[in-house]
DNA sequence: AATGAATGAGAATTCATTCAT
DNA sequence: CATGAATGAATTCTCATTCAT
């Protein structure tokens, strides 16, 4: 058993939960297309929140894993490195960059960790904002409401590429990010 | 009878799809708090789906309705002023506002329709846009992209207002103003 | 208005309950596919199983009166006259004949006034059974025994009829008649 | 356990079914008299209607397996020895008996499907009758049609004994037959 | 750990019937 | 007579969760 049904189980849930929602995806469902009896999810995670949670929590180490950060973003060419890095991964993992977007919006998290979801999964960039912020480059917005800004427009850009059929070498991802980042700068 | 049942049902199911999620409201709850019985929910309305989709139209109606859109746009100033107008339509109509954006995200629209929702609602929007892709203002990018990109900016402009307990005459409404447009521009 | 509001109900019950059951027929679209309002139906009959009743008697009136039962019968020919007779008029009305049978064993009828049902139908049969018993023609079973014998082989021929698309003038209308009746004979 | 909850379903069924009719009888009605819980019904039988076929198959089961049918029907003798059985048969277990008759008739079977039901049941009939028309001793009726005349005589007779209270004893049973059969022949 | 039968509360929807117009 | 909106109890079916094995 190279990948637990733990796993599997995760595995299953993320597939169906975009296809079809969080609330319709029944527990049963996830337990066939996991190929495991539908006691053992009640095993693994205590009731559907939990697993609906875990997989927040699964996903967003996987993102981070992915990314591979190392150290901070000093400069806009690296920003630009790191948004090419993150819609590259959300073409290439479609369904978890998906699931972002539906758990933040879901009624399945409660609204006073909501904002903190998406901060959580891109927190590498509260760190360069707050850094821009602080030598001028930025206008004076919140954090956090620049941060929001720059998650939506790369989940919207990633979203976009999906549906258009597009790939990271499109011209898009570009100017996505100047889009983004211009009409923040002074 | 000043309100027909019909609208009292919508009305009834527009604060609770907000409060809870779409999925998470039943029809037996959206009659209760209309104060009509069960059954009339579906003499009015041939199933839940019918009825998400007639509160949409109902809203978009409203949305339309209420800033009375005269003319076209024709610059950055008028655009302005209509950003104002939206957000403080959205201030003023939070749930109205908060349903645009559940209903685009939520599984109750068929994939197909998706794209189509926000762009029915901020319709105006499009003109506006070509026409300024005409005149070279705006940079080269699809026509749908930048729609979604001053959408997305809008809901979460008013929802970060909201959330923050401000109101229309905050800084944050010229600002994010800027934000979005700034970085459209050449 | 040639046709009376309650004949095109009565009509069009007919035909859905044929087509669906009784069960299965809402009065709703009886009601629709009779042209009327739900209301009207409540206003010619109490309730759903008196309109069931009038369409029994509706129909029972008019098998009768088509027949044109003139005396009674006297000898076998005459029974075989009345014999195509019977089927000539099922295939010609086959969701009147039809609605016998469902009705005879719907539990729309108490069964204590089941038996009578098609008795009542084919009352005429009833006497020729008692004469030809006089006569010591029909072996020693009992009249109603017989008469069920009877309008079941009548009620088969006919479905079997309709169901092969085949017509009145079938080898199958009179065979029916012998093997019927020679097995009641001495 | 000595017997299981889904038989406890069917047999709960069979006897709902028989005494109010298929479509009268509500699942929750089956689940409490057969002493499980409504999902349990559900469980077992994927809806209603696969309740109702399933009930059906266990019963043509039962039949078979009761009669212990063995070889083939040879002569006129073996079929009244047969006569008598399934008669017998259907006066112990009337409910069963009478399940044939209401299935058949209800719209809970396709009608395409129906011809077959009974067909099924009593399926050891098809190869006595084609053999008695090969020897020529049956008129030349269809077999399906005469397959038909045979099972509702049975039917009949059964429904009539119960009704006028008899046992298999009562001179109608072999009475019943030679009214049947001698029809038949030549 | 894993299974899957069993549970029962609750969901969407239907429907005969009523009644104000 | 006729209408059709309104009713609310009843129906079929779903589903998260439990538990004996």
């Amino acid at each position: 058993m190279a990948i637990s049904k733990k796993q599997q189980l995760l595995d299953a849930a993320l597939v169906l939960f975009v296809e079809q929602g969080i609330s319709e995806t029944s527990t049963a469902s996830i337990a066939k297309h996991a190929g495991v009896a539908t006691g053992t999810l009640f095993h693994h995670f205590a009731n559907k929140k939990e697993l609906v949670e875990a997989l927040y929590l699964n996903l967003k180490e996987a993102l981070v894993t992915d990314l591979a950060l190392s150290g901070e973003i000093e400069s806009s060419e690296q920003a630009l490195v790191l948004w090419r890095k993150v819609i590259t991964w959300g073409l290439t993992n479609p369904e978890k960059m998906a699931f972002f977007g539906i758990y933040y919006s879901s009624p399945w998290v409660e609204s006073s960790f909501k904002s903190s979801v998406l901060n959580n999964v891109f927190s590498f960039l509260i760190a360069f904002i707050e850094k821009q912020k602080a030598v001028g480059a930025f206008i004076n917005l919140p954090t956090d409401y620049i941060a929001m800004h720059i998650q939506q427009s790369l989940l919207n850009t990633v979203n976009y590429l999906i549906e258009h059929n597009l790939n990271a070498n499109s011209d898009l991802v570009d100017l996505s990010f100047s889009t983004c980042l211009f009409g923040l700068q002074h």
